[in-house]
DNA sequence: ACCTGAACACCGTTCAAGT
DNA sequence: ACCTGAACACCGTTCAAGT
């Protein structure tokens, strides 16, 4: 007999470690991660603040099963088809994807190393892809390596959350003369508009085709 | 006459923001972002916890002066005289031992964009350098942009604080059968040793070799 | 095993006041 | 203008206790 069943109500599901990391990471995408707290995650479980405690020795725990609850969204299985370089730029969209529906997150995500069995098993799908296009493991390793930390500081610089609080206006209306920033000042004057996506996708298949050169990758035929 | 001649003995020199801003980050680099507090940096300055709210509105603007100070330490000097990859590259290599130089701040650095004056005109030296090879303003900005976030990316997962308290050890020694992940299982049997340096040298001239084959870069001759 | 609740040692920031 | 100090509404985590 569940606690369900011998009360009217259903008030809530029995806890446990995954419930609870998915809760933290809604209040987080909801509040932001300054205004996270483990009391108002135990108020969002209706559940004494203590209760989570026995699931997760610390805080920090808990973050570090939120950054792999993000990992483990992601959709590797766009990495198959096409060609090695397509591939691995498809594959790096579905990560930034994922990514991109947790901008209070991202910080975590970037500097919470995990390498629990299911992210390595994510790492080693795009691993493989680039060996069979002729990298060597290694090589193969270092480079999802150069293309995840991009992609993850883009993201970071695009939408990722201020850490230590919201980030405030301009300190002062400090208006810099155009003759100082001349190059910069043409590029405004030339209409540039800030595409995220563009250039996120511009830069990674430069580091794509610049290491496919460098490496002389090629699908075997 | 100024508070040291009044008195015997200098107890401590006026306040000001950029004085401020750099016993915050000394305070950061030595005790960690999550120990870091308002209280205590009162405490290092000799004064009243509250004081540091006449320069600075709350902890977040705090926050942007250290970014700030961090991207002002950057030599740019290094960037005029090679050929333009070599320049781009020397710049980013200096952008980056000036971050390493810490870790605890380096996620503020990530996430707390600055448009101050002095950190546009640091913009401005590469993003003129990559317009002498050939590229238009704008094309030069959004290369700026990929280094610049490929960089911090890089080096946040290096040698970058995690946020929200220490990492501790791997949730239970999952051991994964190496037949699950293979090609990370070569990589290690091959003698995989991380080398952050090199490996981010080689990720950064695979970007800027990919960028200068698609927008056709050279030197003028 | 799973959850509670009081208690400890902290926080950032407000506000009114001092000089 | 510059700094103080009390007060408010919070924190994460410990510990002993309940079931």
């Amino acid at each position: 007999m569940t606690n369900e069943e011998t009360q009217g109500r259903p008030s809530r599901p029995t806890l446990n470690a995954p419930h609870i990391a998915q809760m933290a990471l809604a209040l987080i995408d909801a509040e932001g991660l300054d205004a996270f707290s483990m009391r108002k995650l135990g108020a969002a479980l209706e559940v004494d603040p203590m209760a989570v405690y026995h699931y997760f020795p610390n805080k920090a725990a808990l973050f570090d099963a939120i950054v792999e609850a993000i990992y483990t969204q992601i959709d590797t299985s766009v990495a198959v088809a096409a060609e090695w370089d397509e591939a691995v730029a498809t594959y790096m969209h579905a990560m930034r994807n994922a990514m991109r529906a947790h901008p209070h997150a991202l910080s975590l995500v970037a500097t919470r190393p995990v390498n629990t069995a299911p992210v390595l098993v994510l790492v080693e799908v795009l691993v493989a892809r680039l060996t069979r296009a002729g990298a060597a493991p290694t090589e193969a390793l270092a480079m999802v390596n150069c293309f995840g930390t991009f992609t993850i500081g883009h993201l970071l610089a695009d939408v990722g959350a201020p850490v230590g609080g919201p980030e405030g206006p301009p300190p002062d209306a400090t208006i810099l003369d155009a003759s100082a920033i001349p190059t910069l000042a043409a590029a405004m004057a030339a209409g540039w508009v800030f595409d995220p996506d563009a250039q996120f996708d511009l830069g990674l298949r430069a580091m794509i085709a610049g290491f496919g050169a460098h490496y002389g990758l090629r699908d075997p035929n």
